[in-house]
DNA sequence: GTCTATATAGTGATAGAC
DNA sequence: GTCTATCACTATATAGAC
């Protein structure tokens, strides 16, 4: 997920996500991003002009990367092997780190955003509720999943659980409660 | 001498909770919450010097009214209708409002928090799975429960999972998500 | 494109009158 | 116990030099 960059812009975004992801996005100001990079405030507004133009590129990009880091996983796995792998995907982006997902963050302070921040939230949930509701598909049809009911529902719940995994995970400093919600769907 | 609330200290930490619930922390000021009771950021200081007081007030009522609530669900229940109780409550509590729990909202902003507020948290959390623990223990004797594995791995996934409903629930406004997690568990 | 300087408003917090 | 008044600081945001 961590790309290298040159430009002042692409160095905002990074630091603006992560602050976002470990503070929320009324824990952090442009102050304190600017002395992380080590510029002024009045350069992020050059790029920025309102801190909703810096929550919308932050937003899109880690949608963006996270779809990226879905399509690596192998379509000829079994579904089970595809969930341990998208498990291993944020094992890989939060432990060792205070974060939490970005999508997590912004949708646990919804009442304090601004409004054009709800619509890109839920289509970064959306794009992760739909691409579990065919891995669950497809598990069922191979036995290798335990789905029980409705397919949408379990794939919501799945979801729920493994963003709520890594919000309890930072919260006691556990990092293996990640694995926590695989026994209960893998047959 | 003229009081005019019935007890100003309770009308500040009720709707400091709900601003909490709703817009995190760092979502509302001191004159939002002032605004709200009709009164002067002044008074407020009076009863909790410090906003970090105020959190920690915060805390301490919603565990203990939480702790209540839970305590009301009849024990000679079947472990599958003490899950159905447990959701109900949070259906109670959540559902019609623009509200999550306190301590996921809490959880998920943790590095913009007062650093007592982690434990408190923790706290909050680990009594809600301690009491799903025995839940799912009564659930796998009864054979009313579906219990893979370990029965605090669970708990844990179980609890996880119910709070991200709550979550994704109040984004899409979908009050039906939080009962996304029951057929995951009851047998 | 980055800076200095500044505008304007909001923040948590305190002193002291009543 | 609540108020007025105010403090020091921080917030987002803008204007204009270089």
């Amino acid at each position: 997920m961590t790309m290298k960059h040159e430009n002042t812009r692409e160095l905002i975004v990074e630091h603006a996500q992560r602050l976002i992801q470990e503070r929320g996005y009324n824990g952090f100001s442009y102050r304190d991003l600017a002395t992380l990079i080590g510029i002024k405030t009045s350069s992020i507004h050059y790029y920025f002009p309102q801190k909703e133009d810096l929550l919308l590129a932050v937003v899109r990009q880690y949608q963006s990367r996270w779809h990226a880091a879905i399509q690596t996983i192998d379509p000829a796995l079994r579904a089970d092997d595809k969930l341990r792998a998208y498990v291993e995907a944020h094992r890989r982006a939060f432990c060792g780190t205070e974060r939490i997902c970005l999508g997590a963050a912004l949708a646990a302070e919804l009442g304090a955003l601004p409004g054009c921040a709800r619509q890109a939230v839920q289509g970064f949930y959306a794009a992760n509720e739909a691409w579990l509701t065919d891995l669950l598909e497809q598990g069922a049809r191979e036995g290798s999943l335990r789905v029980p009911g409705d397919l949408r529902a379990s794939a919501r719940a799945l979801y729920a659980a493994l963003q709520g995994s890594l919000v309890s995970a930072r919260l006691f400093e556990e990092e293996k409660r990640i694995d926590d919600v695989l026994p209960a769907v893998v047959a």
